[in-house]
DNA sequence: CCCCGGCCTGCACGCGCTTGCAATGACGAA
DNA sequence: TTCGTCATTGCAAGCGCGTGCAGGCCGGGG
């Protein structure tokens, strides 16, 4: 399998428009008529070069279609530019914002975003030995991290930012404040008179939905309504759809609002009640989520539900990332966000 | 081993906070007892190595918590296992599948995904800029890329490869056959026995969008239906909304049926048609649109669409961008993949 | 016994770039 | 004129790793 060299190096000199080798910045410096340094410094903010000089340096390196190689780069510097974006799979399907707000935060500050999309939570131990070997500038995780590949990231001095989830030991996060979404939207619901609340809940594991949930039965609690049904879900529209029919199967039909761990399975409950049992909503049943997805306000939804500033929320991200990777120990910070309530038709008021 | 052991970072432990050395083949060495060259050697796959030496080596690195690092790695193999993927934003916004299927069909043979996300065209150039300087070893592009950008990527002998987008030059691409999809849609909605069609149609320059109305509007015409309705939309839902209610507002309701260049459209024409026109789907008009979202198969949606098989797809460009990056020069190879109809109630039959 | 060949291994060099340090020259002050 | 200051600049030493090459070891054949 290994063969002799067989790459088509350095192409002889003075041969024609050879391509082959890349450029480096001894070739932009025999144009200019300078060192490599100069051309290295006239490529940093900042650096020692007279104003002409680099102005010289920069037109040769144009003509010859230059660009200093940021991998080399990062192996001096130590720094790649260059942060891990840990998601899971469904965040991305059932919040596609928050990829693009991060994405597009960080290229304003000249940062380029590596992806690690998770489809299965067993994937991240081969996920974290990745970025660890890619000298990466910082991680961001919008997913749980096990403690064991905790200690490798901060024993390779990796800052970590959590987005939407906890800062256990005192590590940085930033996230919407769920619970208070969650007291948002019962208080939401509660006005518009319902009292017999069904609860579609995310899988057991999920901190956001279960910090949502938390808010939604206190204030429930404090509003004088009762939880006559439950639901086990897991994001997705279909488990939405399959708590309608499961609670309608065990004849549960008694309650006069649904309130859903997020958008998506409220939709499909409100799909459910709808086209399966026949129901009216909001008249015969209120249902409300989470996130204030795109999908949650098409006509045919309308849900009521509880906004993500996710662009304010991506900013204060880049912002603690930047600040984190500028200094070495900071204390964790970790910045809370409101949410905003979203009225929907789904919701009578 | 359970556990504690502090790590034994080398040499300078209480120094001042100068940034902590990192890892590198030579402490790993010093442990085992041999060469910084056995330790590469003992991770390169099918490198000359004694396989007990090898494991004494692995072991080493285990317990120092040690990974080869791959940006130094890259600056003298001249290759990152790292392509670039160039998506525009609404691709991920309406088919997020998208990107999920690239990144994991990339992460099967051990290659990352760096992301770049176009919110708007012009970013484009500073995108192209970004990927020369990394040093990537190909790129997918799933956005239209002018040509002279199409010259920098080539010289700089950066494998190229369209994803959904034409292979203009002889470029290689993988896309969804759109054109045939165009046929299908259009087949399938004479059949429930149309005439009158509507079209809401992509921004001119978006060749998915145009592909698949060339598609429709030859098939239209060989089955004897007449457009009689006009749109020119942007892929967004409310563009979708907006068709009708124009064509409403110019009086324009003999249509029955509507072919929308995709399936947010789709939904957004039917979500109008019905609330706020008060029509019926499919009874009064049929809606039918592409690329058979999840949304497509809500209950409430329900859309009559053409499928584009994206695991196919991405397998099949992950396999093509391995091979142009083992090999230079390879002819341009344009894979093509059927759609498959996805039929709903949104159009009878 | 020697020699040849195959398998490992370390040395040293290089990938393309940054940066401390010393040298250069210009220029104003003494 | 002489000297010190300061902005530039080039030199060379790396950053962490891969790899050609030569040398060492071992075993079998002559």
């Amino acid at each position: 399998m290994s063969g002799a060299g067989r790459r088509p190096r350095a192409t002889d000199s003075g041969g024609k428009n050879g391509a082959a080798r890349r450029l480096t910045s001894e070739d932009v410096a025999r144009v200019a008529g300078v060192s490599a340094s100069a051309v290295s410094r006239a490529f940093t903010p900042g650096a020692s070069v007279a104003p002409e000089k680099r102005a010289l340096i920069l037109q040769a390196a144009r003509e010859l279609g230059y660009r200093p190689n940021v991998m080399a780069r990062a192996v001096v510097t130590r720094r790649s530019n260059v942060v891990g974006l840990i998601l899971f799979n469904e965040t991305n399907r059932h919040h596609p914002g928050v990829l693009l707000a991060l994405s597009q935060a960080f290229s304003t500050i000249g940062v380029r975003v590596m992806l690690f999309l998770l489809k299965d939570v067993d994937e991240i131990g081969a996920v974290i030995d990745h970025i660890l070997s890619y000298q990466l500038d910082g991680v961001i995780a919008a997913a749980p991290i096990p403690h064991e590949h905790l200690e490798h990231l901060a024993a390779a001095q990796v800052p970590l930012l959590f987005y939407n989830r906890p800062g256990d030991d005192g590590l940085a996060s930033v996230s919407c404040d769920h619970h208070a979404s969650g007291v948002l939207i019962a208080r939401h619901v509660l006005a518009a008179g319902a009292r017999r609340i069904a609860l579609i809940r995310s899988y057991a594991e999920a901190f956001v939905g279960n910090e949502r949930m938390r808010g939604v039965e206190e204030e429930l609690a404090r509003g004088g309504a009762i939880v006559v049904a439950d639901y086990r879900g897991d994001f997705d529209y279909d488990r939405g759809v399959a708590a309608v029919v499961a609670w309608a199967a065990r004849g549960i039909d008694d309650y006069d609002a649904i309130i859903a761990a997020n958008d998506m399975m409220a939709i499909g409950a409100k799909d459910a009640l709808i086209h399966k049992l026949g129901k009216r909503v909001p008249e015969d049943v209120a249902v409300a989520g989470f996130d204030g997805v795109e999908a949650s306000r098409w006509l045919s939804h309308s849900i009521a539900s509880v906004d993500q500033p996710i662009e304010h929320m991506a900013k204060a991200a880049v912002e603690m990332m930047a600040l984190r990777i500028e200094s070495e120990h900071l204390p964790a910070e970790r910045r809370l966000f409101p949410g905003r309530l979203q009225p929907g038709s789904s919701v009578a008021g």
